[in-house]
DNA sequence: ACCTGGCACTCCGTCGTCGTGAGTGCCAAG
DNA sequence: CTTGGCACTCACGACGACGGAGTGCCAGGT
């Protein structure tokens, strides 16, 4: 009844398995790693953690594959956090150390962790809710329309559109500046939206619809929908890992295109226990209760400055994915990033 | 010796091809299409074909399939337009018309275009060198640092970190503000980094320094690598359509996720003769000139405001795709985007 | 000069059969 | 609790036969 080796057994076949992409049978568990017993017994072990759901197998007379339950298992109690080496290291600092914005920062620390890791990686943008307003900057753009930019602490800048009823008074867009600007630097960008409605009263009642509108852009652009961004990289090692994915990889394409799908798993997975170590959050197969996604498997990671967390980033990737690896170059490039962005 | 017939012929191959993904013969042929000759006929014509290069078999005994050559001689003398239905007209114009921003309009169209052909679609973002200025901004971000924003006629809005030695006082800010706008405001990008050089002589000395590093941000926010910005959708697409990249899809998307691939095509088609009905520019397999995208058929279009072009859209299939409706699709979404664009 | 029906030929794809080997579960003995 | 032995299962690859779609060519008809 030995427990623990039935555990070293369930660890061999995730790695086993992980490594030849086979399902892995009693014989060669012994021959590939020193158990110190026979076939036999590892057979006996091997349909007990069949009976409690850690493994199955494909057909009658297979060896044994990790189910999602197995994968979980080996994630929390088995596998041992695997150090980047140091050429991974250095890859990360020189792709990422000469960004020159935002953009490119994202930009490139995607990049890094599709490339680090062979699988998607997707980087979220800082929220803008949480941020604090660093400039608000409006511009008559001629004829009746606007743009309202908005730049944040964390070096988001964002744009939006405002049409109009008709051409504004520069004297007008000018008093409009200074006041949002008065409003809203350097509060929360929640909290500036609590103190909008109250800015119209301070400009002359035939200017208000004109304020209006432009309050009700900025507004928009906090809104939940739109202040979400993403950027992915790394669509092409999906296909590289193909068989990877038994049915077929486009369910998986498709739910990376929408990408609502992995906005949510972001934000949820930001709220699941920060056990695993250093803040990474791991969810395997059904665990991210997607249909499209029941073969994939999300590693994500928190980033931000000062130790608040801005923003997520992950990756995703087959059940059958390298969680130890995975999960270390996740973290190592959150902490990168958060360095650069904190800086 | 009916060169006409011939024509028909082949016109008959590729539509049967592109409809069934079979290779096609002289019996079904004549069963389909009403040629009014017998295979027997047909089969000696097939033969010319091949022996002209516009049709291949795959193996021997089994029927035909177009070549690139074929597919070519298609698109350019037998297909007719194929003009959209009017509900994909209505699903242009929905998707389209509630657009706030350039990015928003942008994201909806490539969205639009893949939803519409089933492909990956592609859409450039406006160039900034041929575009005139409409406001340059200047933002102290506290510290050592400055962003340096651009909004041009067509609505882009170009962001640009700057760093600089020290913390620069606020009045110098103001300056740089007021000399960058009145140099560039309502001018072209191209001719505003001509006056750049001249521009620090009106400074104070020690104050140079500074200038000279927000100008260079700005010449480098122009270059020509970031200046080029693509967005992509419909990934998925390809995978769907997966059998119909004999090879594998990898190929593909690694070529689709090397953005560069993509901008020198949109670059080099724009250059193409613009004879195909309506400034639609194909290019088909080989003629890409690129070892991935072999099996892929490249469909583009220019758009821009007032008849004058300022990017380019289009989409990316296997080179077996339906011609006619894709070609009617980017022209459509073209002239569509440009007209919202031009208001 | 062109079209057509006939005919022999080629060869891909499919299907059933069979053997092999990896892997299993169970049991009795250590 | 472990181990060796044993019978059983079943996926997989090889082999071979077969059918069918398609071709090229030829001789005869218009």
């Amino acid at each position: 009844m030995s427990d623990e080796r039935r555990l070293a057994v369930l660890r061999a076949i995730v790695e086993d398995y992980v490594a030849t992409r086979e399902p892995v049978g009693s014989k060669i568990l012994v021959e590939r790693h020193s158990l110190g017993v026979s076939p036999a017994t590892i057979r006996n072990d091997m349909a007990v953690l069949e009976e409690e759901g850690y493994i199955a197998q494909p057909h009658t007379s297979a060896g044994r594959v990790p189910t999602d339950k197995g994968y979980r298992a080996f994630v929390d109690r088995l596998s041992t956090v695997k150090p980047l080496s140091v050429a991974e290291r250095r890859a990360i600092s020189t792709l990422l150390d000469d960004a020159t914005d935002l953009d490119d920062v994202l930009t490139r620390t995607v990049r890094a962790l599709a490339q680090l890791t062979r699988q998607v990686a997707v980087v979220q943008y800082p929220s803008l809710s949480r941020a604090t307003v660093r400039h608000v900057e409006l511009v008559a753009l001629g004829g009746p329309r606007l743009l309202l930019v908005l730049i944040t602490d964390s070096g988001r800048v964002e744009q939006r559109m405002v049409e109009v009823a008709e051409e504004v008074p520069e004297a007008l867009v000018a008093e409009m500046r200074t006041r949002l600007g008065a409003a809203s630097s350097g509060a929360r960008l929640a909290d500036v939206v609590a103190r909008l409605p109250a800015l119209p009263d301070q400009f002359r009642p035939e200017d208000q619809g004109v304020v209006r509108a432009v309050l009700r852009a900025l507004e928009d652009s906090l809104s939940a929908e739109r202040e979400e961004r993403v950027v992915l990289a790394g669509t092409a090692n999906l296909a590289r890992a193909g068989t990877d994915f038994p049915q077929s990889i486009s369910p998986v394409l498709e739910a990376i295109e929408e990408q609502v799908v992995l906005l949510r798993l972001l934000g949820e997975m930001a709220e699941d226990a920060q056990a695993g170590a250093g803040g990474v959050s791991v969810r395997i197969g059904r665990e991210l209760e997607h249909d499209r996604l029941l073969e994939a498997s999300v590693v994500t990671s928190g980033y931000g400055s000062g130790g608040q967390v801005v923003a997520h980033l992950g990756v995703l990737g087959p059940t059958r994915m390298d969680y130890p690896t995975t999960m270390a170059a996740v973290r190592a490039v959150a902490r990168y990033v958060s360095r650069i962005i904190g800086s």
